[in-house]
RNA sequence: GGGGCCGUAGUUCAGUUGGGAGAACGCUUGACUGGCAGUCAAGAGGUCAGGGGUUCAACUCCCCUCGGCUCCA
């Protein structure tokens, strides 16, 4: 039987059973705690916890999904994957046991066809009831059911929350794939039994003493592996050796000019996560799912180089496997292009790490090649900084008869992962929300789309947290990147300033406050928002979906949302690209932002289905179902996206907008932080003047400069013309703001910076001709000073004060005399700005400087026969260079 | 979220108890040559990523910011 056949049997099978028929969900998943979707419930979650109603009694699905834990065993072992299909079939409080069980059996056994002998069963050892369900109602015997302990057979998300029995059903693959000891039996850690579905009981809610709870509404949650039932059905006992990946490895082995078949299987599976990855909106970063892909694809080219592939050939094999998977999951045919685009961009990336990594390993190798071992710090280092793969490492050491001691590195290994897990424990006691029962508060009715201000009742309170939670509040959650509203909750003649607002993932607003007192559940009271701070959040939030759209207008199709902020202040819109954007990017990008904002466009918001939305043409975000009901916004003709957040009533209520920064968050994310409204021109404004500032601060230190050249040796200085900037001019940039003027307002700014440029240029050439000047007069200075070279004790002396003369000037001045003299002793010091510079060279020189460092309050230091050195006390030069002829 | 490494001329990079910013290639000019290539000579090119601190003195030590790479979660 061919997978897509199974695939196909599954659906039917329990769609004639009363089950909906559910697509899967994405890789990313909605739950925003969990990294990848890792299982076939999780799109579920929220019903089993009962923060949501069912849309459907009964459901299944076939599920992608990513693990990461069994990373390892991936390719040495038949059955080991870090992406697979779950078939799943599910009841939310409706059949239990008894239908799971016989259902199960009836695929397996009647419509599978698999033999009787051929099965196993576990339950968990204290549920009789479904240990009698298989023995009576099934009618197994009962050497075939086994009774497993709760590591094994009792399921739960959590410490805390839903949980129950569960029970599995195995497939005996033959003595010979055992470990041959007399107990091997389900559950033992060979080959032999092969899980392949797994029927989870949902029916307690176990609380935080740890008790267990019997549910009102139980559940049904099942799985079973695709790539397991697939090899069994096909009688190959290998899930590599399936349908599923013999064309995709033949692929492969085409690249390669020495294949061995583990690493054939690891780069076969890596392809498959990497290009379903990337095709649900990944892209490779140095964290979370980012680093999860990138490090799959540096697996999988690492190992492509142990089977002789030298060139990149990742995105070839993504080919096939979109090949393979495409007609199941079209959405894989539609991302081709940039799924090809970013394996190639980062197995190029990874190659250049592992050349720069070959370089410093042969550094390294040459160091240890004596001692024939490398210490693990050295291996860590090259692992944990310059991402060469700790296999390369050992694998390179012992061509050339080395060892890696790997105790070490695995030491340094812990290190690392203990303080990201400390990090991560202080991380998350941050969340406010963070162990907050809610199990028993309905949905609030949010009212804020169309009132500022409503009349409502307390549902709840957390004293602790300061949360108050009403009926109906116009307040908005913080969610989907717009902060949460603030505002006030009056009661009678009190009042609650609101701090904050949440947003708990059943749809409960959690309004922050300053204070409780005498609040009470089911008091009444009024909610009014702060409209003002509202409005200008609502500028920056339609201006970001502007921004959205106008840079794939101007960048690409590959730009997609990567997380956002948005508020009153400003906004900040993460995204993924590859490069920097160049300035006229930047440029093309706020004039088309505010061109949609001149042209006055009507926002709207339409309440449709998921699937209609898509049918609009809207840009899907991660997470949404789609059963759900979901609110489209359209912008004119421009942009179409689904968003949950407020907006204005006209892309003319946005003002101006303004790209303040643009740069990198990893490679390929970057991000943006721009202005809407008031915010954007109070933004411009002080940017331009704070250029003024600085053009006037450069103006002044300029004409310091002119003063100091024209002291100088030269006589003659012609003034420079000095642009000074008027105060009219501001007005004609508040004006080009006024008038959604984009190109006359960064035509402005820019032509301030050319003008901080010319300045700045300008200072510098000044700077420089005034050192040229200084060091001409130093050598003017050093024929002067030839003359007074005394005698003293048979030694060429000279000791000299000098006037105005900073360290480069008197280094040039003694290399000078050192050139037509050398003196034995010289010393020059200076007095400049009122402090002592100087300079001796001598043999004894650290002695004399010690000695004139005492008068002027100073010291120096330096190598040889030379000493540079300061001190504070111009006076005492004299006194200094008095106390240096002592000594000679 | 928490670590590590890096940022020096147009480019690739040197630069140790903190004490005159360097090499190679490239660029400009000149010479040799019929021209090119080539050889020789001279020259230009640096806010040592940015800001603060310590110091008589910071490319160098400390702190912060920005950018690139990388590991862990």
């Amino acid at each position: 039987m061919k997978s897509s056949e199974i695939r196909d049997k599954y659906l039917k099978f329990f769609e004639s059973k009363g089950h909906q028929v559910l697509p899967g969900s994405s890789l990313v998943p909605k739950d925003p705690t969990v990294l990848l979707t890792l299982a076939g419930m999780l799109q579920f979650k929220p019903i089993f916890l009962g923060m949501e109603k069912p849309e459907h009694k009964r459901a299944a699905t076939v599920q992608r999904c990513m693990r990461m834990n069994d990373i390892v065993n991936v390719g040495q072992t038949p059955r080991h994957h870090t992406f697979f299909e779950m078939l799943g079939n599910f009841s939310f409080g409706d059949y239990f046991k008894k239908e799971a069980i016989q259902f199960a059996w009836e695929l397996i056994a009647k419509e599978f066809a698999i033999p009787v002998t051929k099965l196993r069963i576990a339950v968990f050892e204290k549920d009789d009831e479904a240990y009698e369900i298989w023995r009576q109602d099934i009618g197994l015997p009962k050497e075939i059911i086994y009774r497993l302990g709760e590591d094994n057979n009792f399921w739960a998300a959590g410490p805390t929350g839903p949980c129950g029995p569960c029970s599995e059903i195995y497939y005996d693959l033959g003595e010979e794939k055992g470990c041959g000891k007399a107990d091997c039996s389900p559950g033992c850690d060979c080959d032999r039994f092969l899980e392949i579905w797994n029927l989870v009981f949902i029916q307690f809610n176990r609380n935080e003493k740890g008790e267990l709870l019997p549910l009102k509404q139980k559940g049904i949650d099942t799985g079973m592996g695709l790539e397991r039932i697939t090899a069994v059905l096909q009688g190959v006992g290998d899930n590599f050796e399936t349908d599923l990946f013999v064309p995709l490895i033949d692929k492969i082995r085409g690249y390669a000019k020495t294949p061995n078949g583990v690493s054939l299987r690891i780069i076969a599976d890596h392809s498959r996560s990497i290009t379903n990855l990337i095709a649900d909106g990944v892209f490779p970063s140095n964290t979370g799912r980012g680093y999860v892909l990138r490090r799959l694809v540096r697996r999988a080219v690492s190992h492509g180089r142990k089977c002789g592939i030298e060139r990149p050939f990742l995105d070839e094999v993504a080919l096939e496997v979109i090949a393979m998977m495409g007609d199941v999951y079209p959405h894989l045919k539609e991302k081709q292009q940039i799924i090809k685009a970013v394996i190639k961009e980062e197995e190029a990336s990874f190659l250049t790490t592992l050349d720069k990594g070959l370089e410093l390993f042969t550094e390294i190798i040459g160091r240890f090649a004596k001692e024939k071992m490398i210490p693990g710090l050295e291996a860590f280092k090259l692992h944990d900084t310059f991402g060469f793969p700790i296999e390369l490492t050992v694998e390179l050491a012992a061509e050339k008869g080395c060892q890696v001691e790997m105790n070490e590195y695995e030491a340094e290994m812990a290190k690392q992962r203990e303080r990201a897990r400390q990090s991560g424990i202080e991380g998350g006691k941050k969340n406010l929300l963070f162990g907050l029962e809610l199990g028993q508060v309905k949905p609030t009715q949010f009212t804020g789309y169309e009132k500022q201000s409503e009349e409502s009742k307390v549902a709840a309170i957390f004293p602790e947290q300061k949360l108050v939670i009403l009926e109906k509040s116009p307040f908005y959650g913080q969610s989907g990147g717009q902060v949460g509203d603030t505002g006030l909750i009056t009661a009678g003649d009190r009042e609650y300033l609101v701090m904050n607002t949440l947003l708990a993932p059943p749809g409960i607003i959690l309004h922050e406050v300053d204070k409780l007192d005498g609040l009470t559940v089911n008091a009444k009271v009024r909610a009014t928002i702060d409209s003002a701070k509202r409005k200008a959040t609502e500028a920056h939030h339609t201006a970001t979906h502007l921004l959205h759209k106008a840079l794939r207008e101007v960048l690409g199709e590959h730009v997609k949302q990567a997380g956002s902020y948005v508020g009153p202040d400003k906004l900040r819109f993460d995204f993924s690209h590859f490069h920097a954007m160049s300035e006229e990017e930047i440029n093309r990008v706020e004039e088309l932002v505010n061109q949609q904002v001149k042209s006055k466009l009507k926002v709207e918001v339409l309440n449709k289905s998921y699937k209609d939305a898509l049918k609009l043409g809207a840009m899907a975000l991660f997470g949404e179902k789609y059963g759900d009901q979901v609110r489209v916004l359209k912008i004119g003709e421009y942009s179409i996206e689904l968003c949950g957040g407020t907006h204005v009533k006209s892309t003319s209520d946005i003002g101006y907008f303004k790209i303040a920064v643009e740069g990198a968050l990893g490679s390929g994310v970057r991000r943006i932080e721009a202005f809407a409204g008031q915010a954007a021109k109070v933004a411009i404004i002080f940017k331009a003047k704070s250029i003024f500032d600085a053009v006037s601060q450069l103006i002044e230190k300029y004409k310091l400069l002119r003063n100091e050249k024209s002291k100088l040796c030269v006589g003659q200085v012609t003034e420079a013309n000095i642009f000074e900037i008027e105060v009219t001019e501001v007005d004609r940039l508040a004006k080009a703001i006024d008038t959604l003027d984009t190109k006359a307002v960064n035509n402005y700014l820019e032509h301030l910076y050319g003008r901080l440029d010319w300045l700045k240029e300008r200072l510098a050439k000044e700077e420089k001709e005034i050192e040229q000047l200084r060091l001409q007069c130093a050598s003017g200075l050093a024929d002067s000073l030839l003359a007074e070279i005394k005698e003293v004790h048979g030694k060429k002396v000279l000791l000299k004060e000098v006037a105005g003369l900073g360290m480069e000037e008197l280094r040039s001045l003694a290399d000078t005399i050192n050139q037509k003299a050398q003196p034995q002793v010289l010393a020059l010091a200076s007095n400049q700005t009122n402090r002592v510079s100087f300079l001796i060279l001598a043999e004894n020189a650290k002695q004399l400087a010690d000695a004139f460092g005492r008068e002027v309050v100073g010291k120096g230091g330096g190598k040889g026969n030379k000493v540079e050195g300061g001190g504070k006390d111009p006076t005492k030069i004299q006194a200094g260079l008095a106390a240096i002829s002592q000594l000679i």
